[in-house]
DNA sequence: GGGAATAATAAGGTCAACCATATATAAATT
DNA sequence: AATTTATATATGGTTGACCTTATTATTCCC
């Protein structure tokens, strides 16, 4: 299968798919629209597209579904997007919260035999700094087994595994109060009708209040301790 | 001066106009339109609407020629494209002939301050691997103080500073004779009739002929020994 | 079962960057 | 000076990816 070059936007629209979809795959074009900033209508022409092209398969009032076809570009995009990341932030050094950005950029003008390069200079890294899975070359990957941070019960103590956000705002709200991959969290207080967490991360005294839906992006490992 | 976002095909026009521009810096929309692959329609077009921008100025019948504006945006853009040569070669050993077209997807998609780290990175180095110069933060460089081989006098031994040429396939045929920035390379003879020179590589014994107009691309330094 | 909310489609519009064809204008050459 | 050649412009068309404003269809929930 020659792999004529897809647009940018097409790209975008794929990965943000995968990115969205959970257990049965199927993601509605209301999200994908949110997610991309565009209006519902321009997202549904953009699935008419991608559904002639066979990428994606839409289920009218149902929502979208990868084909196999489409699922390989997206992990290859995502896998070019995560490759940049770790390059960005091991070797460049760039700020954490800009990451997922500036690779964003980079990934669509990746060729394939930069990928490739790429990935052999990073020495084949398994997670991006965000803690997510980099798909290797023929998309495969272990997707992360853990749950929200949000869902965690009052009184346990995890380990945050990866952060899912991708607005810059949000990622330099997390990294700011230290919920990055590596950190153990503890939490304290679940405040009623949906109110913030409240955290205390790595031991320290100082506890941190975090809004339910910020929690809902950072993922943690599910078995805990004590 | 707050740099908004210019348009890939911006840059490519204003970039090509800093590679084609001489002496007096002005480019003849025809030239402009046959490196870039597009009509001398669309590239009149074009024209008009950077004239507008103020990123370059048409004198009717005579060509087009870079504003100060537009310049700085030109130095910026093959900035970018050189800092991504070093890398693409020094770091993930990407093939020579290849770099020119990988380097120039990824020159677009790259925000300042990635250009600036790269830049750190790679310890600021002054030239690319096809030997121009790299321009610095404020666009400037040394240019290059060279001659085409095409024009060098016969018997004469010269060493390549750069080679200008910016297609695969051209740059493949030169690699592939080793007419790489660094070698010797002394002028045994000139056909008539613009027929190609032959050519003595690094004092080895095996010649190479090679065409005028392929000699043009290849820059080397003036003054000669012997 | 009926209405509210959600989803899809239809119709028409914009914008950048291309294209072709035709005509007008300036420059260069004889 | 006249012709050829190069350059410029006018006109109209295409494509991808957006947009808005209806209208229609479906699903969900009381």
């Amino acid at each position: 299968m020659i792999a004529q070059h897809l647009s940018e936007s097409t790209e975008m629209y794929l990965k943000a798919m995968a990115e969205l979809s959970d257990h049965d795959n199927v993601v509605a074009i209301a999200r994908l629209a949110e997610r991309l900033s565009v209006t519902a209508v321009s997202a549904n022409e953009m699935m008419r597209r991608l559904g002639e092209q066979g990428l994606v398969t839409h289920t009218p009032y149902k929502g979208v579904a990868l084909t196999v076809k489409g699922r390989e570009v997206a992990c290859n995009v995502v896998r070019r997007q995560r490759l940049w990341e770790c390059f960005l932030y091991d070797h460049l050094k760039i700020e954490w919260s800009q990451l997922y950005e500036l690779a964003c950029s980079l990934e669509h003008a990746t060729a394939p035999e930069v990928t490739e390069a790429l990935d052999l200079f990073l020495g084949h890294p398994k997670t991006c700094p965000r803690g997510n899975p980099i798909p290797d070359a023929d998309g495969l990957f272990v997707p992360l087994s853990g749950i929200p941070l949000s869902e965690v019960e009052v009184g346990k103590t995890v380990r945050v595994l990866a952060v899912n956000a991708t607005a810059k705002d949000v990622l330099k709200y997390l990294f700011e109060r230290n919920l990055l991959p590596g950190h153990e969290v503890k939490v304290i207080e679940a405040a009623p009708l949906q109110g913030p967490l409240t955290l205390r991360l790595d031991g320290k005294n100082k506890d941190v209040a975090l809004g339910l839906s910020l929690a809902e992006f950072v993922v943690v490992e599910e078995n805990s301790n004590q």
